[in-house]
DNA sequence: ACTTTTTAATTGTCTGGCATTTTAATGTCT
DNA sequence: AGACATTAAAATGCCAGACAATTAAAAAGT
């Protein structure tokens, strides 16, 4: 592993670049120990804060973990699905927040992704999945709830839903895609909607698996996307006429 | 934003996550310059090295980018749908290679995704889509081709697929998926693969795209999985073969 | 008015050091 | 011999101060 000093790149981004590519590639093991900040800097001919710079960077995307101590060191982590799943929420956020992406395409790839799962999920589903999503819809009916907490709720079934097809790759990729879209889309659209007719499709939804009814489960997915989507416009019709209306008293 | 000296975690990684949390909050907008290192050092009331680790660490995830000069400093990234994708690639590659994810569930995950978008690539794909198609399918078709052009030809291919829904949110979540699952299945198959068979079933796809056929799609795809999963099983059980005899002869 | 030079601000890097944490070795007492 | 306390060593975490490199703006010169 070498670092070109005449390339434009940062010294502590070339070196993270290559320990990265070695663990990719598998020429560094999981839980092997990396050598000591001093032995890297050695190495690499550079100092040490530059090598720690690049352990950290490292570290923010969870590819090592570094512990103190005599035995201590740089180890390479087994990355799991909770650490990129936390990973992909955080990123999705933004990239929702930051490119201007329409509430239509958002609420469109959420749910076509959805339904990506449902056959799985009414073929596997398991009594826990099923109760898990009861329990959260007996939570939405709570009158007193609050619009923060029945979102997180609304979280929690579709996360289930996800779950439910029991393969955890799938669940990885859904699930942080649904998490990182379901505040935005409540945040949307809560101030009109109504809870009961969610918690309606919600129980369609939990019948539909527990019957193994695939396309009932897709249709109750579709069904809920249609209503989410009328809501979206709704609300910005909402904040166009007020726009226009601010407009007409300051002219 | 404050830190807690008290706290287990690095200052490096507190002051990391209060950064962070004010983008994802909205706080710092995008291309918005934060303080100087040396501000920052004095705000937190620790070094610079210090905040240069957190702004590292940043920088890893793409949030913040950097410029030197009079003028330069760190400044809000927009995440773009390329650099996350970049990451959801590396990320996805790791968790498949590090959690002896089973080639069946990988392949189940890859097309339930993919599936995903076939009713919308049917509705949408314009020309351009269905000529970048022809062309890998062309390619693929060549005799001479490497191993490894087929695999990359394979990727643009089901990219194109992916794209021709139109959705970019979707792309993102889907071609970071594919991408990283294709080159792993290509390498257990390539042995045993039929190229003349898979050409045969992406030319249906994009017949069933060109008739705006989406059930036509799904069906082809789920062909491609099915082919896919067969092969697989074989490679498979051919390396247990393998493998018993060694032990035989051993024994 | 245009070009060149200087200056200031900022990140990138290095040196050297101290503090803290953790394990292993050593010593001491029962 | 075994249990416990002490010490030593290795490693990361953190800091202070400095210099180099880069860049844009300001100043100076033509």
């Amino acid at each position: 592993m070498k670092i070109d000093p005449d390339s434009s790149a940062d010294f502590s981004a070339q070196i993270a670049k290559a320990i990265r590519d070695a663990i990719v590639a598998g020429d560094l093991m999981v839980d092997q120990r990396l050598p000591s900040e001093a032995e890297l800097a050695e190495q690499f001919d550079v100092s040490r804060p530059t090598v720690r710079e690049a352990l950290k960077r490292l570290a923010a995307q969870s590819l090592i973990r570094t512990q103190r101590g005599a035995t201590g060191g740089a180890f390479v982590n087994r990355l799991r699905f909770e650490d990129a799943y936390a990973q992909a929420v955080t990123t999705s956020t933004l990239l929702l927040s930051m490119n201007a992406v329409s509430f239509d395409v958002a609420c469109e790839a959420r749910y076509a992704l959805e339904r990506a799962c449902a056959p799985l999920s009414a073929a596997r589903r398991t009594p826990d999945h099923l109760a898990t999503m009861r329990a959260e819809i007996t939570r939405q009916s709570e009158p007193g709830l609050s619009d923060e907490a029945f979102c997180a709720s609304d979280v929690t079934f579709h996360r289930a839903l996800v779950d439910a097809a029991g393969n955890p790759m799938l669940s990885y990729q859904l699930a942080g895609a649904v998490e990182a879209m379901q505040p935005l889309m409540n945040m949307i659209t809560f101030t009109a909607r109504s809870r009961e007719r969610i918690v309606m499709m919600h129980q369609n939804m939990v019948a539909t698996l527990e019957a193994r009814d695939a396309l009932g489960t897709e249709a109750a997915l579709a069904a809920l996307e249609s209503y989410t989507r009328d809501l979206g416009h709704t609300v910005v019709a909402e904040r166009t006429n007020r726009k226009d209306r601010t407009k007409e008293k300051t002219a």
